[in-house]
DNA sequence: ACAAGCAAGTGGTCTAGTCCAGTATTCAAG
DNA sequence: CTTGAATACTGGACTAGACCACTTGCTTGT
């Protein structure tokens, strides 16, 4: 075991600590029977002090890797769910991590003002300038979804000169615009296959869809972000991880 | 602004931080502009350490009513955004929080061995006993959704002598058997309505409906629920709120 | 008028302890 | 053999400081 600790890196040794963990709970060197370190053996381990050791194990428990026992001690958990949905992915991101190649079509690419439904969650005037994106979004080259996002058009200029068959959206928001995503407010609904949308993915008129309508949001909170994607039942399913009150 | 903690509460002084706090922004007294404290000056004003009210303030963070910016300061965030399916709430919590009245009717409550799938979902042997738990869920006396439940027979004995169109499922568990719900993994797709469940809904055959698959697990991750839910499309819509890193 | 630099304030990190409330184990008394 | 008390652990809570990186706004010298 690598005790050693960089303390002059720009990672705080909490994080270096979570992830030194992390690495043995995935290398299986730290096992679901007890054999896990308590705080205070960790803490003489890494040479830090308790609370600092503390919050890399609180880390751990919010992220559902461990659990921890008052009284008993820590726990490996034996997690069989995919950490998969709770990281606030994007389309591109989240089929790869299922083993499926993306790509998009894109459809339309315009700038105009903003509707009213569309300014409410962009928190925009209503005659705001927006980019409308509507992509097709493929996985291993089938349909998969029909997607229409808004873009708040002063946020990210210039937004119609990018290619986007190629980079994800989310790629180039975060490196080109510097917009982190944050968090996010999802809501799915089932839906039965408009004449329009069902010749886009290439199913019958009424077949259900999954309808997911997404905004994204900047750490102040500022709306990044408005999506509408229609995805086809037959391929695709939403997953969610819920916890209760991890801190 | 009350500031006395009890500091002889069992509740400890960051929880009841973090209430106050919340209070004063639901009330409005803390506002989006920046009248918010620092840290220290609300380690003054409730006469505790600094770490403690970081505590506090880390929580509202993770719940999204505040964010922060280092060298700046702590700031309210405007959510519009329901604090909501977040929270793992069952149906009964979920209908009352929206304001609407929930109600049950038990159409089958069996003791039977689990089926291969079931047995996968709650980690038991597969020929163990468990409970078959099915329920017409209404709001406002209309038809919401039908629902599959298995429960694992020996963590709830006597199950079956439990008044459910009252009582709330989750209520049941964390009273009478101890079973903390912790955290869950939820799947969702969009599917068309069988006869059966058209039937018991009240709704058209093919009429698409949100499939809500879900595994409950107690904070040692040892599963408790497994449940399938089927609700009316028209009336439902599933909202989930996703962050990215929230210590 | 402007730019450079300084100082004050903020959140982030970290220390080295203390006390408490649970939980196991051990061991002795009944 | 059982019960009960002591003990030695665990994680949870909390303190009173420290230093750092970062932002902002004020000041001062050109």
């Amino acid at each position: 075991m690598a005790d050693i600790l960089r303390r002059d890196s720009a990672m705080p040794l909490h994080a270096q600590i979570t992830e030194a963990l992390q690495l043995q709970i995935k290398a299986g060197e730290l096992k679901a029977g007890e054999n896990f370190p308590s705080e205070r053996e960790l803490a003489e381990r890494f040479s830090v002090s308790r609370m600092t050791v503390r919050q890399a194990l609180l880390r751990l428990r919010s992220d559902g890797l461990i659990y921890r026992e008052r009284g008993v001690g820590t726990f490996v958990a034996n997690r069989k769910i995919d950490v998969h949905t709770r990281n606030l992915s994007g389309f591109s991101e989240e089929m790869i991590s299922l083993g499926l190649t993306p790509s998009s079509r894109v459809l339309q690419l315009t700038r105009e003002t903003a509707a009213e439904r569309v300014a409410q969650d962009l928190d925009l005037e209503p005659d705001a300038a927006v980019f409308h994106l509507e992509r097709l979004r493929l996985a291993d080259d089938e349909p998969m979804a029909f997607e229409t996002t808004y873009l708040s058009a002063h946020l990210c200029p210039q937004l119609d000169s990018v290619d986007l068959t190629v980079n994800s959206l989310y790629e180039i928001l975060t490196e080109k615009y510097n917009l982190q995503m944050h968090h996010a407010a999802e809501s799915l609904e089932a839906a039965a296959a408009t004449r329009f949308v069902a010749a886009q993915l290439d199913i019958k008129i009424g077949a259900p869809v999954l309808v997911v309508h997404r905004v994204v949001y900047s750490e102040a909170n500022q709306p990044i972000e408005s999506a509408h994607t229609t995805y086809r039942a037959d391929r695709y399913r939403a997953t969610f991880y819920l916890s209760k009150n991890a801190l």
